[in-house]
DNA sequence: CTCCTGTAAG
DNA sequence: CTTACCGGAG
């Protein structure tokens, strides 16, 4: 099977299996943007607790959280994790929708797509990831989202290299399913829980897996 | 490559 | 105790 014939039919044995996941989880554009930020290399869980604490705070709204000085952020957000550089990041992110985009991050996502990622991609602290996470999910653009789950599930399937870039491993997969917001958003979900219940760092459980079926050599690639 | 950091699981 | 976590910067 080719490549790209894989990343197709990962998808829907992937959907088939565990149905839509229902992402981003909040409540609006702005929670999406801000967990997208916090969980840079963290547990969900511990992102929740953040948010909670935002969410506690009325400060989940663009002024409110503008107002806030960076070492309360930061003491909001401690659950998080690297809350002191977090807290800098979202205020990074804060500062160009407030004084590029007069507060509203409604008007930022107005940028053609390429635009509005290549504006993101520039505040400090957001790197592409996040930036595609932003894009996809808050701004709801089509910007296929890649992840190191993405990598070792696709490396060990054989369909990248273990050294791929960002932008080729985006390709892998962006250009073999329909270019469709809530199709990528599935997908990246889907492949994010598949990277948490199977395709594990150190030793992957196979066997359950929707994907195990596409196994050249029955198992997946080493080393990884 | 190292640093940033809380939390939970092994 | 160590590893991993929906990474990014220097």
């Amino acid at each position: 099977m080719r490549a790209g014939e894989k990343v197709r039919e990962f998808y829907e044995a992937l959907l088939a299996a565990w149905g839509p996941q229902g992402w981003w989880p909040a409540e609006t554009p702005l929670e999406v943007c801000v967990g997208a930020i916090l969980t840079q290399n963290t547990a969900w869980r511990n992102v929740e607790r953040a948010i909670e604490n935002l969410k506690a705070a009325g400060a989940l709204q663009v002024p409110a959280l503008w107002a806030l000085p960076e070492q309360e952020l930061a003491e909001l957000i401690r659950p998080a994790g690297y809350f002191n550089v977090k807290a800098g990041r979202l205020r990074n992110f804060l500062r160009l929708v407030v004084e590029e985009y007069d507060g509203s991050l409604e008007q930022l996502f107005e940028l053609p797509t390429e635009r509005l990622r290549e504006a993101v991609l520039a505040v400090r602290g957001i790197g592409r990831e996040t930036a595609d996470s932003i894009v996809l999910y808050a701004a709801q653009r089509p910007v296929f989202v890649v992840d190191a789950y993405t990598l070792r599930l696709a490396f060990r399937h054989g369909i990248v290299d273990l050294d791929a870039d960002y932008e080729t491993l985006q390709e892998a997969f962006a250009g073999s399913v329909e270019k469709d917001v809530a199709v990528w958003q599935e997908y990246h979900a889907l492949l994010v829980r598949a990277g948490k219940l199977h395709c594990k760092k150190q030793a992957p459980v196979c066997a359950g897996c929707p994907l195990q079926k596409f196994l050249e050599e029955g198992e997946p690639r080493e080393p990884f």
